[in-house]
Order: structure tokens, then sequence, then C-alpha cells
DNA sequence: CAGTGGTCTAGACCACGCT
DNA sequence: GCGTGGTCTAGACCACTGT
């Protein structure tokens, strides 16, 4: 006794049979008619049951995965993606530091606590570089273009699982000659705010701007990021009352690992 | 006289060749050797070129669509996306909107930069329906689930092209019987702020949390989204003197349209 | 070992854009 | 009409995961 079907696909209609495929599976996935870490019919299953070729049956499952509902795993088939709970990130992480290095609360929690994340276990790649600032860097930090600037490159691990990847720019001659510019400083207790405190640098504004892209195949390594799944970006500046750039930093998160959360004071 | 590669492809290599013909075509795009609006060699030359079956010269091009470098067009070719400028959404928006209602500002004008955007060309699909809360809206309007909300769609065009959608959902008793429930008295001079201060509600506080992810079939259409372009989502919730809650927005907008724009002040 | 997904080939027909 | 990308087939070999 074959697999009967609710729902045929219909090979005249102009919607593409493997599109066809994808709605039935997709509507399974999305009623909840298999849930996170749920198999789906191998490509083999799909063959059969809907009567297509491994070409369209692979198809389908391109679809699902670039649409981020699906994870393949060689050797083991195609599974629901389960939607983990995402990591909040709270605007009011640079004010409870502020609030730390006025009250000289505990530094190393301050750091633990850094990017508002509780980092279970953490560890830090660091690359640090004199280059020219790029135009943008440039722009960013009100510099000339091709000013000499401090890149530190930075990779977040929790749990061993790297989360969050950085590259922050600080002016050159702003840092040369003070611990800061020592990548052996790092991780420095209260981040980037307590660094600029020990340079005379009071951070009374910051501007974040968020995007969001696919991410590149670098990034796609380093941060082992699961196909159909994006990336949130933000460029962050660092302003000492409202005129001079302190800091210019991009970083990049997996979109399903992480959720930015602003609160907007209007009275 | 053939086509002479200084890439050459190796298909003894551990790296599948789609991906290497793919790393080339990516570095021209990244390297600026071919840019916005450019067409990439067809899926035949690419079998000619790098000795390939059309099978592997399409999934070449489907790498690069899924990371968004490129746009297929039928019966035209593979070209290069052009990186458009995108729309900045600045947080002030709100603010700017408050000094307005208080200094009785053009309201109209109010309205057409509603979103922190001029919309040159503006229109607004639009429908109204009392349901009950699920348990998300319920969670962010703090109601039991189940409570009848007034859930409004909304589609954003500017110059005749989709840009964002959202819905919004109001408690259905704090605007029963009040102007606010008629889709026809949208769009609404001062948008939602100056519709809630008609009903004794002022706002002190706005919450946006900023999440990313692939777009569904359904917002893929609507908002004719490009393969490889993601969504930046916001789930904005306002709130009259940091208790009850007024709002909550889910406004979906394509990630290669929209930059979000956040200003914190620290002193 | 059998079953799974990953890569790759050769070939076919279609819909679309342009000239 | 010709070249383009879109869909679909049948078949092959490989690498990996499980028993």
């Amino acid at each position: 006794m074959g697999t009967v079907h609710v729902v045929s696909i219909d090979p005249t209609s102009d919607r593409p049979v493997y599109q066809q495929v994808a709605d039935v599976l997709r509507r399974r996935i999305l009623d909840g008619v298999v849930v996170g870490g749920d198999r789906l019919p191998s490509e083999t299953e799909l063959m059969q049951e809907f009567q297509v070729s491994r070409t369209t049956a692979r198809l389908t499952y391109s679809v699902l995965r670039s649409e981020g509902l699906i994870d393949a795993q060689r050797g083991r088939g195609n599974f629901v993606r389960d939607r983990r709970d995402a990591q909040r990130i709270a605007s009011d992480r640079y004010r409870q530091a502020v609030e730390r290095l006025r009250h000289d609360g505990d530094p190393q929690t301050a750091f633990t606590r850094d990017q508002g994340i509780d980092w279970s276990a953490y560890r830090l790649d660091k690359e640090f570089h004199v280059v020219p600032a790029t135009a943008d860097v440039a722009t960013l930090l009100d510099l000339d273009a091709g000013t000499d600037v401090l890149a530190r490159h930075f990779v977040f691990y929790a749990a061993d699982q790297p989360q969050q990847m950085s590259v922050s720019y600080l002016p050159a001659d702003l840092v040369k000659g003070t611990p800061v510019e020592d990548p052996a400083n790092e991780p420095w207790p209260g981040g980037t705010m307590a660094q600029l405190a020990t340079l005379g640098v009071e951070v009374t504004r910051i501007e974040e701007s968020v995007r969001a892209r696919m991410p590149t195949p670098d990034e796609r390594r380093t941060l082992q990021i699961a196909q159909g799944v994006p990336v949130l970006t933000v460029t962050r500046r660092m302003l000492d009352h409202d005129r001079p750039v302190e800091a210019a930093v991009d970083i990049v998160m997996p979109a399903d690992r992480f959720v930015l959360d602003y609160s907007l004071d209007l009275s």
C-alpha cells in the first residue's frame, strides 16, 4: 500500500513541481505537523511519494534550506530546524556599563557581561593591526581617509561556539604607546568604554546602525552559520560630547541566535 | 582562441568544482572587476570556459544568488546586484512625532514622514480585523490570551514599490466605537501616536526588538524581494508610563532597502 | 553493509527577452 | 529566431552515518 496524499501534485500546473512539493512540506513545518529536530522524507522517499526525479527532490529541499526551515545532514537526512531561543542584547547595556564605571563596580562582572551577554565559557580571538583608514571608517571616525587606525579583530565564543565577530577601529594616535594597543591586555575588564576612560575619553553618546544580509563564506565558516540564516550587522560609533568620534565597530551576529532590544524614552 | 584563465579549476580538489567557479566569480564581484548591473557569463559560456556541465554552472550561480550577490533574469542573464543606498530609519522619529504633537505642527507633514520615511508616492493597503490575541501578542500587550484585539494589516508603498509590511495590534476595548477602528480614517495624520493621543493615551516609552530572517514566500511576493535578501523585522511596543502597553507591531522590511539607526544618550 | 545527502554529467523541453 | 535562464529526467560516483 503506497503512501496516499491528500494534497497531490499537478504536473500541468504553472507552479513548478519542486515548488508544489516544497509547499506541502513547508505547510507541515509551519502547521507543526513536524517540529524541530524531526526528520523529513529522504530524497529517495520524496522521489517515490511524489513521482519526481532526484534532481527535483533535491531542488525542493534546496528551497526549504534557503528559507532557513531545514538543515541537511550528510548520511542522515533533512531535519526541521529547531527555533532556539535567541540571545537578547539590550541597548541599556551601555548605560549599565556607565553605572559600573562611575560606581567602581566589579569590573570582572562587567566584562563577562560585555555585549549584554553572559558568556558561559569565554574566549577571544584577537588580531591587532595598524592600518590606513578606509573611506567608510574615516567618515565614521571623522578622520581624513588614510589616517592610521588600530584595527582590532575579535571573535567571541560562548560554550565553545563562536557567537559574534567584530572589527573595532580606534584612531592610532589616540592609543599609541598606551596599554590599549597591546592585544595581551585583552580581555580588558569593562570593555571598550573602560579602555577609553583610561585615555581620558568619556563616552556620552553611542550610535548604532543595524543592517542584515547573507553572510560571506568566511563568516559562515567562522561563525558556523547554517544555510538560510542571515547575519545582523551593527555599525557602532562612540562619541564624546556630541562631536569627536572615538570608536567604530562592525559587529556580525548570526540572526538565528540574536535579538537586538532597544528602549526609547520619550518623556 | 579560447578564454585563458589565470585561476584554473582543479577537478581533483576537495573543494567542489561549482564552489571553485563561484570563488572566481565572487572575487571578481568583491574586487570590483565587475560592478552592479554588469552581466556575468551566461550558463553556456560558463560551461565552455570552465569545462563543466550545465548543472554545475547553474549550481555556481545558485550559490551566488543565495549570497545575495547576483540576480538572475530569465531571457537576459545573470547580473551583479547593485548595492542601492538603503533608506535610513532613525530612532528619533518618535521623539520628533512627540514634538509635533505637543506643538501642533503640521500633521500632514507628520504623516508623510511616518516611519521616518519620506514616501515619495504614497499608498497604503489595509485590512482591519478584530481577532483573539495569540499568546505572543497577549504577552506583548499584557493581556490574557484570547482577549479581543484589533489587528491592522498595512503595506506601505513608495514610488509604487512595496517597501514595508506590518501588523499592528491594539486592545479592542480601547478602540471600540472610536474613529481609530475605522480603516477609512487611514492614513491617519500623525500616525499611531496621534491616534492613541485622541484616546487619551500618552506614549512615554517605546520598545523595539530587531531580528532578521529569510522572508516567507508570501513576504517575498508582497514586497518583491530578490533571492538571497533577508528581511529585518521589528517588534514594537508603545507604553504609557512604564506599565500598560498600548500597541504591538510586527514590521517586515527587505534588508537591502533599510538601515535602522539608533542613538543612545548616556549623559 | 545499506541508506543518506553531495557532486557531476548529458540531454530535453519550456518561457522569456531581444532583435 | 536565437540566446537566455527555468524546469525536469535518468543515471553515475562519492563521502558520510548508522547498524
